[in-house]
DNA sequence: CGAGCCGTTGAAAGATGTCAAACGGCGTGG
DNA sequence: CCACGCCGTTTGACATCTTTCAACGGCTCG
């Protein structure tokens, strides 16, 4: 693996030339590092530059003003960050360290620049800004359309994807060191009815738990019951050829 | 207004120039008209274009299997439809025409390599997808955490203000013209119920309405209960300096 | 004139939230 | 090393919100 985890992000969507890779991987300058249950930005605050997670996992979430709170997604390595400060001089939302974390923190104009002379690369934003938009749009149906078992259900298999890809092979279970509070907050529920969840997803067979580790037991069922579609897989830029 | 809606909408948030705008302008050829209740394109089918919406209205929804539906976004003119198309070989939504609307097609390799010879193109988009991110985080944010009535006003809101863009001005009353079905199917809710809501926010005489035109009576309470945020005001990109 | 879609309403059922209490683990300070 | 306190999980009883089911009326379109 290289210095840039974005790079490599990037290079498994659109194959950039080694000279891409290398502007790429200039950008990628300041690192910083949040420890778990730190903010890195709060809603409202002026951030003029994105970051990409390195390592660690953390959470991007709204605070209505009845004090609830909507937790929008959950990063993991690779993932941007405040892609927001784009379009908005005030961030949307509030991105906190789930674990202890490590970003690299990239100027916005920096990266326009790169962009400027590196058109592929923001054809490549575009593609991981899709990837995002259709994985939102399935929490959206997943919260305004599904009983709490399948959004549950939904979310569990959704944190064993992403966790899979950074986590040592041959392992099939996972621990996704969340509290059922923000697994409510993610999935639209109360900590309580997660609980219950969980635990008849549990009685049914469906996964196994010990300790904060769960395992996924019957994956036919869960996808089944959580109308599940993984994102992340199946996507298809062939069609990108370079002319003249 | 020029030719290109799509064009136009780019130009309010970044400066192209007559070059730029031309050649924005030339890409977008085929029209394509789709009537009331007619679909553009269903789930699963292969898109290899993108389309901006010139006139009418459109709306983006997913299937579940129970049969149920949630409708993701309303499209308003200008609004870009299918740029998932960018990466997944198939549509991950069904876009159908709520009103009669007609579209530009753009073929994604000619909007490719419109971006590979204008890189500030590529930063528009990237841009104007920004937008609806975070407009579809709002969304996720009011199915999730806030109450059916606070989900009704927000839709009303939302509906009134990117219908006021193209009425015509000094009419404070909008006529949305979808069915309470509709609108339960984009809020999470059943059509029984969004009407329960409608009424009750008609008693406390926060909306009006004759026939299937809303006004808004009391803006301040129906923003207050729905949590509202217009995110298609505040943005700005004046950040963006281009450089040699 | 009839059929069907949409809006409206009531009654009852079901899902999820709220409140309260107990339990366990874990870190901290004594 | 132990005791304490805090945080997260678990469970039960109950309240509330939303859905479901059913029926009716108005309106439009054939």
């Amino acid at each position: 693996m290289s210095e840039s985890v974005f790079a490599d992000r990037l290079t498994r969507l659109i194959a950039l030339s080694p000279d891409e890779h290398a502007l790429l991987t200039g950008v990628e300058e300041r690192e910083r590092r949040v420890r778990r249950n730190g903010v890195l930005f709060s809603e409202n605050d002026r951030v003029a530059e994105l970051f990409v997670l390195r390592r660690g996992m953390m959470m991007s979430y709204v605070l209505l003003d009845d004090g609830s709170r909507q937790i929008q997604r959950f990063l993991f390595p690779g993932d941007l960050i405040a892609t927001t400060s784009l379009v908005y001089a005030k961030a949307p939302d509030t991105v906190m360290a789930v674990h202890d974390s490590s970003l690299g923190a990239i100027d916005r104009q920096a990266l326009a620049d790169v962009v400027l002379r590196c058109p592929r690369i923001g054809l490549g934003l575009l593609a991981l800004e899709q990837v995002e938009r259709v994985a939102m749009s399935d929490r959206l149906a997943a919260v305004g359309r599904t009983s709490a078992k399948a959004r549950v259900a939904a979310l569990l298999l959704e944190l064993r994807n992403r966790l899979r890809a950074t986590a040592p092979a041959g392992i099939d279970s996972f621990a996704p060191g969340i509290t059922q509070e923000e697994m409510g907050d993610a999935t639209g529920l109360t900590a309580v009815h997660v609980n219950r969840m969980i635990r008849q997803l549990e009685e049914e067979r469906l996964i196994g738990r010990e300790g904060g580790r769960f395992t996924i037991r019957d994956e036919a069922s869960l996808v089944r019951i959580a109308n599940y579609i993984d994102r992340y897989a199946g996507l298809d830029m062939g069609w990108l050829t370079v002319r003249g």
